[in-house]
RNA sequence: GGGGACGUAGCUCAGUUGGGAGAGCGACUGGUUUGCAACCAGUAGGUCGGCGGUUCGAUUCCGCUCGUCUCCA
């Protein structure tokens, strides 16, 4: 059976039994910042699985997942893969164990045909309930049914005893008997030895762990199951890997065909696992990428990255040093396009940026800094006895150079040094450790707009299911009732004047941060001369909170208000806003089909747009993009919003944003015919309304990732009048007109640098002029000819240079010369070769004159300059220089 | 979010107890030569990323900042 018919089987099977088709929560959790990549198929029904009650109690997805825990093992081990697909259904506080196990049951045999005697099944040890419904109502016998321990078969593994707090409990696993693998007559599916492969994952969420290891039973018990479906097209389709079933084969083959090697199914040569590898590699970066995750030094991006550098290393092991990764896509699109249409649609965006990403690597690893420091520091223990390298340098070269140590381990074997892993093992320890101690969260307690609030006053909020309406796509004011007043300790029955408090109303005008959106700000007012300005609007599940600070009256729970958003600051939001999709449209005119919005920031005073591109726009496109979203502007197109389902907005050539997602009904904003996206934001009603837009930056924000900063109407308007006015500062200081300002720079810049060189030329020729004079006045210093002299408009450089011809005419000598700029002094002293090979030390002897007008220096032996603070000593010092040459002679 | 490295001529990079800003390639001029990265001589080209501090003096030491690369979370 194919897996795509495995997916839809499973899909149709559970929708039929009443459950609610999910489609899959984007790569990039929707909901959850603190996760990198979604790696469960639960991870999108947190909420339904707390109690928030949606309008449906079961669900059944495919999720997309990406895990890179068991990276070492992808390729080497049948089951592992990063990239993955958990098909799951769910119950949320609706049927539980006995459906759960019986619909498993009826799937595995009626559907998917397998035969019942090779299936094995485990239940957590105290979990009778599961046991007894396996056996007596599924009519198992004992012999196949386990009993493992909570480190096993509970949810999250070792929950009981180890924690954490919170929901949590048993799990029962189906297995499947592939045969082979020990032999041991006490294998089990806890043993390791591969054969027995778990297909699917019964969790039963019944408890709530408390201090000390409780487990209280919660009222809503959930179901949350997940079957992996490559390794159950594996079981079906008799491969012996999930690298070689029908959805990923050509992929590998595509990666044999490029690297001109042969792969045979299941082969365990390393060849054949570095195939498989890339594959998997390659089809993981692919998915992710279409979900907007792009290759960065930082969090998720950086995984990417890793992943790419891991494949392009098995291929260069293979033998392919240039980039070849993207030539893989195409399979990939074949494969996984039909149920992911994303990747389909970003392909082009993908090979580029996929494509860039291996060419940098291949930088790396031929021509950089660190490449070539590793390569002399290589050389240089090679041909030392010991051929050890110390461990930390090993980190050095990769922690600050990012040489991956799978290719340094590779350069030394062949050059036959090896390295101190202890001290590399614990230098990447030690900087674990600091990473973790520098990003742990200081406080739980989140600062809204001034207002403290506590997780536990939010969610008494949540609990009460709160909405608020949002009417303000039409109105700017409306009569609200107040339904719940938060605290930083609580839920409060009223606020008074000044107090800051977070504000729910049942409806609101109020736009909350979203979408990129910043928050609406205005006014609250009502009976008893209540007068309350809301700062910002932040959304908090279905409910809106208004950071409220109460001016006069008093505010109170379950008063009737009414609310006012801040129209000249809404207004200013929505150019901005209207701005983005205009600015959207004209780059992908200009720079071509690739480019997709990557996230945006719209705000009242600015807006920045991130935009995927490889490269920096060239001043010529950044004029471009400008003239096309002001000719867009000027042509006044209406600018329409209207509700319609995904699929109609997607059929009528909607932008969607990367990695965003969407629910059934969706907001499709429409410009004139040249721009439709969904979007959930506050704009304009036409298009001449942004009256101006200007470029004020473009820059780099993450590999293959561009930011663009815009300003329009005030911002604009405000914007030119600085540059105008630092262009009148300018002409008026450099007394010159629009026509010649740049001519009259570049006249005084190069009056600037003739003055410069003459005044040079000047005081080497007046110094040259008066050493005639001064060295032919040549004292004697204990047997050693010197010449002491000021010479007067010279500086540092000219004494420098009299100095230099000083030592040619003396041939054998001391020069000792000053002079004095302003009120500071500078001092050079020249010693001739012969003198040095005596002994004698310029440094040394300038020291001792600095010190006579106060200042200190130093130098080579040969030359040396100093400096002082009191030019009227600087005759007095010159004098001495003879009686200090003297004594530094008889030394 | 926490670390590390780098930023010097158009390009690639040197530059240590803090004391003359350099090389190669490229550009320009002249010569010699005919060639496939020719040779010789010469010339121009630098706010040593930016700001501040220490110092008589900072490309060099310290702090901040911007940019690029990198490891970890």
């Amino acid at each position: 059976m194919k897996t795509d018919e495995i997916r839809s089987r499973y899909l149709e099977f559970f929708a039929q039994r009443g459950h609610r088709l999910v489609a899959s929560d984007s790569l990039i959790p929707t909901n959850d910042p603190t996760l990198l990549f979604s790696g469960a198929g639960m991870n999108q029904f947190k909420e339904e699985f707390l109690g928030h009650v949606t309008d449906f109690r079961r669900a059944t997805s495919c999720q997309k997942c990406i895990r890179t825990g068991d990276i070492e093992n992808v390729g080497r081990t049948p089951f592992h893969a990063t990239f993955f697909e958990m098909l799951g259904n769910f119950s949320f506080g609706d049927y539980f164990k006995r459906e759960a196990i019986t619909w498993a049951w009826e799937f595995v045999l009626g559907e998917m045909k397998l035969d019942p005697e090779k299936l094995h099944i485990s239940v957590y040890e105290k979990d009778d309930e599961a046991y007894a419904i396996w056996q007596k109502e599924v009519g198992l016998p004992e012999s196949r049914i386990y009993r493992f321990g909570e480190h096993d078969n509970f949810w999250p593994a070792d929950a009981p005893s180890l924690g954490p707090n919170g929901v949590c409990g048993p799990c029962s696993e189906i297995y499947v008997d592939l045969g082979g693998g020990c032999g041991r007559p006490t294998c089990s599916p806890a043993c390791d030895c591969r054969r027995y492969v778990e297909i699917w994952n019964l969790v039963f969420t019944q408890f709530d762990r408390k201090d000390g290891g409780v487990l209280a039973a919660l009222p809503n018990k959930n179901i949350d199951t997940g079957m992996g479906l490559d390794r159950m097209a594996a079981v079906m389709q008799g491969v012996p890997t999930i690298h070689d079933i029908d959805m990923k084969l050509p992929i590998v083959q595509k990666a044999a065909a490029l690297t001109g090697k042969k792969y045979a199914i299941g082969d365990k040569t390393e060849t054949s696992q570095r195939l498989r590898r890339i594959s998997d590699h390659v089809r993981c970066v692919a998915m992710a990428m279409a979900d907007g995750a792009l290759p960065d030094r930082y969090g998720r991006g950086y995984v990417i990255r890793r992943l790419i550098r891991r494949a392009a290393l098995d291929g260069r092991r293979l033998g392919v040093e240039k980039p070849f990764l993207y030539q893989i896509l195409g399979t990939v699109v074949t494969a996984m396009g039909g149920a992911y249409p994303e990747v389909k649609e970003r392909i082009s965006t993908i090979e580029n940026i996929l494509k860039g990403e291996e060419e940098r690597f291949a930088e790396a690893l031929g021509n950089s800094k660190g490449i070539r420091e590793f390569e002399e520091t290589l050389d240089r223990t090679a041909r030392q006895r010991d051929k050890v390298i110390d461990g930390e340098k090993i980190f050095y070269f990769f922690d600050t150079h990012g040489l991956p140590l799978e290719f340094i381990e590779e350069q030394l074997l062949q050059a036959g040094v090896t390295f101190d892993r202890g001290a590399f093992e614990s230098a990447m320890e030690a900087r674990r450790e600091d990473s973790r101690a520098g990003s742990k969260m200081s406080d739980a307690t989140m600062i809204f707009k001034g207002v403290a609030m506590s997780p536990e006053v939010l969610a008494a909020c949540r609990k009460q299911s709160l909405t608020t309406d949002f009417v303000g796509y039409d109105e700017m004011e409306t009569r609200a009732r107040v339904v719940a007043i938060l605290g930083g300790d609580g839920l409060h029955k009223e606020a008074r004047a000044g107090e800051r408090v977070a504000v729910v109303l049942d409806q609101t005008s109020f736009y909350a941060t979203g979408g990129g959106q910043i928050g609406d700000t205005g006014s609250i007012t009502g009976e008893g001369g209540l007068e309350a300005a809301v700062n910002d609007t932040f959304m908090d599940h279905e409910f809106r909170l208004h950071a409220v600070e109460v001016r006069s009256g008093l505010l109170k729970l379950g008063a009737e208000v009414t609310v006012a958003v801040d129209r000249a600051r809404r207004m200013d939001i929505g150019r901005n806003h209207t701005a983005t999709h205009i600015l959207q449209w004209a780059l992908r005119e200009v720079l071509g089909d690739h480019v997709h919005q990557a996230g945006s920031e719209v705000t009242a005073e600015r807006f920045r747009f991130d935009f995927t591109h490889p490269k920096a726009l060239t001043h010529e496109e950044w004029r471009r993009v400008e003239a096309l979203v002001n000719q867009r502007i000027f042509e006044d197109a209406p600018v329409r919003a209207a509700e319609t389902t995904l699929d109609a907005a997607r059929k009528a050539g909607a932008m969607a944003l990367f990695g965003e997602k969407y629910g059934e009904i969706v907001r499709l904003v429409s410009m004139g015919d040249f721009s439709r996206e969904l979007c959930g934001g506050t704009h304009l009603s036409s298009t001449s309304q942004v009256c101006q837009f200007k470029i004020v930056s473009e820059e780099s924000v993450a590999a293959g990732v561009r930011r663009i900063t815009g300003l329009t109407g005030r911002g604009a308007a405000a914007h030119v009048v600085e540059r105008e006015e630092l262009l009148d500062e300018a002409m008026e200081r450099l007394k010159a007109n629009p026509a010649s300002l740049l001519q009259r720079i570049d006249v005084l810049q190069k009056e600037l640098k003739s003055q410069k060189q003459d005044l040079q030329k000047a005081r080497s020729m007046s110094s040259r002029a008066s050493a005639e004079d001064i060295f032919a006045n040549v004292q004697d210093a204990g047997g050693v000819p010197l010449v002491a002299a000021e010479i007067e408009g010279a500086d540092a450089a000219s004494l420098r240079e009299a100095a230099d011809l000083g030592r040619k005419k003396l041939a054998s000598g001391v020069v000792v010369l000053g002079c004095r700029q302003d009120d500071k002094v500078s001092l050079v002293v020249g010693v001739t070769a012969d003198l040095v090979a005596k002994g004698l030390h310029a440094g040394k002897i300038i020291k001792e004159v600095a010190a006579l007008v106060g200042g200190s220096g130093g130098g080579r032996p040969d030359l040396a300059q100093a400096g002082g603070k009191e030019p009227e000593k600087l005759a007095e010092a010159i004098g001495k220089a003879r009686e200090i040459v003297v004594g530094m002679v008889k030394k």
